[in-house]
DNA sequence: GTACTGATTTTCT
DNA sequence: GAAAATCAGTACC
């Protein structure tokens, strides 16, 4: 089932941890693009790597806005990201998707992607925006009434994400240069759909 | 396997 | 003008 908006109003932290084993859904007409979520990273109110730390610009004035929506940004001109906003409404704070399990619309990943391999479908933040099909347009979406939802781990009954001990490894970051030394990145230690470890 | 590089938009100095 | 929450391709070990 869809997750609750109450879900996401808690600690940022404790929600990212928690969206480890998630699907992330992306609903298009008739076709359906999904992922189980096994790797993210919380960025924090007070964070000098989060894209709010500098206060609200145009780029990032979802992230002040409420809690549940979708935070999409472009990085290094041609990358897209994909970020919850979490935690306390105006506090800035988000947990950017790192890396999926492939699990539903997987030949049109495959062709989105132009790779067959299912490990380097969705390990990568800007990885699984393609794959999914995941475009600016969706900035400021809301994960409650829009096409981009999650749901939870028991969403689909005949496919399930690999791994049975749901240990979480806690980390460091990824290509940040700031607070590079915060452990605010999670993951699934069972997968191999992770973009790096360690 | 690791190391380096280019692509290219947006923001802020 | 530099830097950025990245990726794919190349070279080399």
């Amino acid at each position: 089932m869809l997750l609750s908006p109450a879900f996401y109003k808690r600690d940022t932290v404790t929600v990212a941890q928690e969206l480890l084993g998630c699907l992330l859904v992306h609903r298009e007409g008739a076709k359906t693009t999904s992922g189980w979520i096994v790797e993210d990273e919380a960025y924090l109110r007070g964070d000098p790597a989060a894209h709010s730390f500098r206060g609200e610009t145009k780029r990032n004035s979802v992230l002040f806005g409420p809690t549940g929506r979708a935070y999409i940004y472009r990085i290094y001109g041609l990358h897209t990201c994909v970020n919850i906003v979490t935690g306390t409404e105006g506090d800035g704070e988000a947990v950017l998707i790192r890396a999926l399990e492939p699990a539903q619309g997987i030949e049109l990943m495959q062709e989105r992607r132009g790779t067959q391999d299912l490990v380097s479908l969705c390990n990568g933040p800007g990885k699984l925006a393609s794959a999914l099909g995941i475009t600016m347009d969706l900035n400021g979406a809301s994960l409650h009434s829009s096409s981009l939802q999650v749901w939870s781990p028991d969403s689909l009954p005949d496919h399930r994400p690999e791994g049975t001990s749901g240990e979480i490894v806690q980390t460091t970051r990824v290509g940040i240069t700031k607070a590079a030394d915060l452990p605010l990145r999670f993951y699934l230690n069972d997968s191999r759909f992770v973009s790096r470890r360690r």
